[in-house]
DNA sequence: TGTTAGCACTCTAACGAAAAGAGTGCTAAC
DNA sequence: GTTAGCACTCTTTTCGTTAGAGTGCTAACA
């Protein structure tokens, strides 16, 4: 139970038994450890040692005679201690290296085909979620007169998100006023945020054009819509099927349970909010997730920034007993991938 | 045996059990059917009647002592002989009624608030397929000059679909250029179709805007690469979780073959695609569909058309077991809003 | 004092026999 | 043509029994 320092020797079984626990998912005895990882010593040693690590609460034995399996805290101490000279090593990201070359223009297609990497390389559920943002300001407003009194409406924002909407308008308008339109938007709206328009008057603008207030309503209403879904925070998540190739989910009532929370955005959001880690990783293990479906799931996330005004999470989700190392070496690379790519386009 | 008609006795014992085993999941007995659908028969008679049903191929049992279940042929002489004066009176869709009074002016925004109504209602997974068209023509062109080289390119197709995409330029490029860019492209490319713009000569272009070759040739890709994602076949799925809500998914495997599927769109389509079904609806039960991953499940799908250009298909996918009553009349409810709702948007 | 061998003990997983239950098919009576 | 009765079949459940894995403890050893 003392929450003393764990000599080198026990640091040693632990990350052994951790390690064998995460490849064959089978609570590991102390022969295997003797054996597999020849560290000079005989079973019975180990068996003593492994008793201490159980007493201090890094190890847990299911039943009594079965072998150990790590403890929350067994899982913590070994990423927070145990894992680091390894990070480094184990990245073997050849595969990766062509994906994101190519050229990619849009935030949100950088996020997705970061996600959609992140789930194949380390086969686990891979997440992003882009937080709600009040404060961004609007780049460029696009009005396009279809037919019929359609009209279309494109907006995009100060993080490169784009939005558009098509609107019914009264067929009253004509197209030249709403290229008149168009320009008027633009010279007022650019640059401002989603709070400083609502505080715009209406009045103004139809003045501006000199268009009937009713017929271009329609038309900043759509607006402020494509505005407030560039805004919202965004829940996106890929390799979903990757989840059930493990046993912790054989049991079909954990993977239903799993696969309602993965279909559950704002769970997955309270789950991966967690602005407060600059530069690092989250690492979440079992009960430190707050959601008690979550208790055999860890997360690894991280958050990156958009030039301070868009900051978003993307992680990985997996059963408890997860390759940390391979995840975070896999998250590390994302990570900068999508730092130094939102770094050379250069917004301002 | 004998592939002769069914006698009005034979219909209504294996209506019965038909209906008993989609709300049971479990085989149906003599007893169960005497006394929960109290036809007036003992369960001997009805046991005579059962031994018959399952000579001519109509039931399964299982087991030799245990309760039947329909086969294949049951469901599929249920779907078209026996349901047929049920499906009117079945309908109780006050439900769906506000869902899609509200105003949609896209096609895709239509086809996703249809496909989750039609989960939503069923409790099954709905899919939508949005066939792949190549004689789609361009409706409007949009480019927008935004900052430091870069364009947006938005186009729209005769469909109603909607493609963006931020494309990089050379630095020298003009925003007036952009503009003038915008209207010749308008101009040239508006009522084409993709393959005729395929045949249009560069050249044209760059003389007429008098910009440099290389310049123009990212925005022009961008263009194409709008037109081809609008003409291409997409497919949604909605409500995939409900599948796992029937016991016949209690199978850890056959929940993971099932995600599978509904992951793999090139599967969806090959099992949605069904282009010839006039206004009617394509059920498929078990073995008649040609994946053998599908023997336990039942698709029920609709066709719908955007002025003869589009045609796409929405539909559910379910346990064989599945209440076809509930999901044709919903299917059928869902269908005509679709029809009515781009009927009276006019497209021309 | 730390390490190890040996052994009894505990718990699970796997196997199999037995019992319970559901439903049938058949025969004979109505 | 319908039904009651009964033997029969097959599944599901239950309950021991066994084999195996792994432990904890004790005693011997270096």
């Amino acid at each position: 139970m003392a929450d003393q320092e764990l000599d080198l020797r026990k640091k040693i079984i632990l990350k052994a038994i951790v390690d064998d626990y995460v490849s064959t998912a089978e609570p590991v005895g102390s022969r295997t450890i003797a054996k597999k990882y020849d560290m000079g010593l005989s079973p019975a040693t180990i068996r003593n040692e492994m008793a201490d690590l159980e007493d201090m609460g890094y190890l847990i034995q299911p039943h009594t005679s079965s072998g150990r399996v790590p403890s929350d805290k067994g899982y913590r101490t070994y990423v927070n201690e145990l894992l680091n000279t390894d990070i480094k090593t184990v990245t073997n990201l050849v595969s990766m290296q062509s994906y994101l070359e190519k050229k990619i223009d849009e935030f949100r297609e950088l996020i997705h085909v970061a996600s959609e990497m992140l789930s194949e390389i380390t086969k686990y559920t891979a997440v992003s979620v882009v937080s709600a943002v009040d404060e961004l300001r609007v780049k460029a407003i696009q009005l396009a007169p279809l037919e019929k009194a359609k009209v279309l409406v494109v907006v995009v924002m100060s993080n490169d998100a784009i939005q558009n909407k098509m609107v019914t308008v009264d067929a009253g308008l004509k197209p030249d006023d709403i290229l008149k339109l168009s320009k008027v938007l633009n010279d007022k709206f650019v640059g401002l945020s989603i709070s400083n328009i609502k505080s715009i008057n209406i009045n103004d603008i139809v003045y501006l054009i000199g268009a009937e207030n009713l017929s271009i309503l329609p038309i900043i209403d759509g607006v402020l819509d494509c505005m407030n879904r560039c805004a919202d925070s965004e829940v996106y998540h890929k390799g979903e099927a990757n989840m059930f190739m493990h046993p912790e989910f054989g049991d079909i009532d954990k993977a239903k349970n799993m696969l309602q929370v993965l279909h559950s955005d704002d769970k997955l959001k309270e789950l991966f909010a967690n602005a407060n880690a600059d530069g690092g990783y989250i690492i979440k293990i079992g009960s430190e997730n707050f959601t008690e479906d979550m208790n055999d799931c860890a997360i690894i996330s991280a958050t990156y920034n958009i030039n301070d005004t868009c900051v978003g999470t993307i992680g990985v989700i997996g059963p408890k007993r997860m390759n940390y190392a391979k995840v975070i070496s896999a998250l590390e690379y994302i990570k900068n991938k999508i730092n130094s790519h939102t770094e050379e386009s250069g917004n301002e």
